[in-house]
DNA sequence: ATATATGCAAAGGATTTGCACGGTT
DNA sequence: AACCGTGCAAATCCTTTGCATATAT
C-alpha cells in the first residue's frame, strides 16, 4: 500500500478502504484525458501491476462513479467508457460521435452557456424529482467527414 | 406487404427497400413513447408477427438510426434503446436515469432554452468538425429518492 | 479479529456474423 | 433475373457472479 495520497481523506470519508487497486485506477484516470474502457484500464496497469483483475477493475470503476470520483458514459460500440471528474472547468468536456467509424471528438467550447444550461437543469431535475444529481452526458452523434 | 404507407416514399429515398420488418418496426416505435431495447420490441412484435427474427431487428434499428428515423442511446443497464425521433417539440425529451436501480425518467421542460442550446450546438459542432451531425442524447444520472 | 476487497473461473447477456433461403424491384 | 433482406445458429464480446483467499482497519 503507498503512502497518503490526496485521494485517500475524501475516499474514506465517501467510501471505505483505501486498496492499491483503488488508487491505482483512480490515479491513472486522474492522469488520462482518455475516455477509458475497462479493458483499456486493465491493459495500461497491468504493466506496473500485474495480477490486478479485470474483476476487480469492474467494481472500482463501479464504486468510484457511484460516490462521484469519475464520469461513465456509452457510445455505442458496446462497451463503457469512463473518464475523471476534474472539477475544473477547463477539462470538462462533452462528445461527439461518428456512429460510423466509432471517433470520439471531445469539445469544450460553448462551456459558458452550457454550464448555466447543465446547472440550471440539474438543480430543477434534483427538486422535481427528488434526486440525487451525480452527472451528465451530452452526446452529439453523426456522421464524420470520412464517413459522411 | 401492407400497402402504401406514410413513411415508405421517406423510406425509399434514402434507403432501399419498404420491407414488412421495416414497417412493424418503425410502425411500433412511432406509436410508443417508450425507450425500447432490441429485446422487447421482439417480444411485442412476435404476437403480430411470428416468425420475426431478433437479428432483422437488431440490424433494422440499425438502419433506422443511421438514416434519421430514430434515437439510439444507452442508459448502464447494458442494453441499447430506441426511440422514434418525431420532431414534434411536445414529444422530444431527455432523461435521468437512478444508476442503482435503473429507473427512468423523461422530462421535458425547458425545452425552450434546452432547444436553442442544443440547436446551436449542433450547427456549430456541424461546422467546426465536418459532421453530419443526425441526433443528441443528453442524460442527467444519480440516484433516485428511493436509493438515495 | 473481523469485515471488506480481490482474483480467478464460470456464467450471463447483448449484439454481431456466416450462410442459405426468400422477397423486392 | 439480380440483388438485397431475412432468419437461424453459432460466435463474440462486455460485464457480472460465486467463492476461497488476502488485506485493511
Amino acid at each position: 500500500m503507498p503512502g497518503p495520497h490526496k485521494w485517500q481523506q475524501r475516499f474514506r470519508t465517501h467510501v471505505s478502504r483505501w486498496t492499491v487497486p483503488r488508487e491505482v485506477i483512480l490515479d491513472l484516470l486522474s492522469r488520462t484525458s482518455k475516455h477509458m474502457s475497462a479493458k483499456e484500464i486493465y491493459a495500461s496497469l497491468y504493466k506496473m501491476y500485474p495480477g490486478i483483475g479485470l474483476t476487480t477493475i469492474y467494481r472500482t470503476l463501479d464504486l468510484l462513479m457511484r460516490t462521484g470520483f469519475i464520469n461513465k458514459f456509452t457510445i455505442g460500440d458496446g462497451q463503457s467508457r469512463y473518464e475523471f471528474k476534474s472539477g475544473k472547468k477547463k477539462e470538462h468536456h462533452h462528445h461527439l460521435t461518428c456512429i460510423k467509424c466509432g471517433k470520439i471528438i471531445d469539445y469544450s467550447d460553448f462551456m459558458d452557456e452550457e454550464l448555466e444550461f447543465v446547472k440550471k437543469t440539474e438543480e430543477t431535475l434534483s427538486k422535481r424529482h427528488n434526486f440525487n444529481v451525480l452527472g451528465h452526458n451530452i452526446e452529439f452523434y453523426g456522421l464524420c467527414e470520412k464517413c459522411k
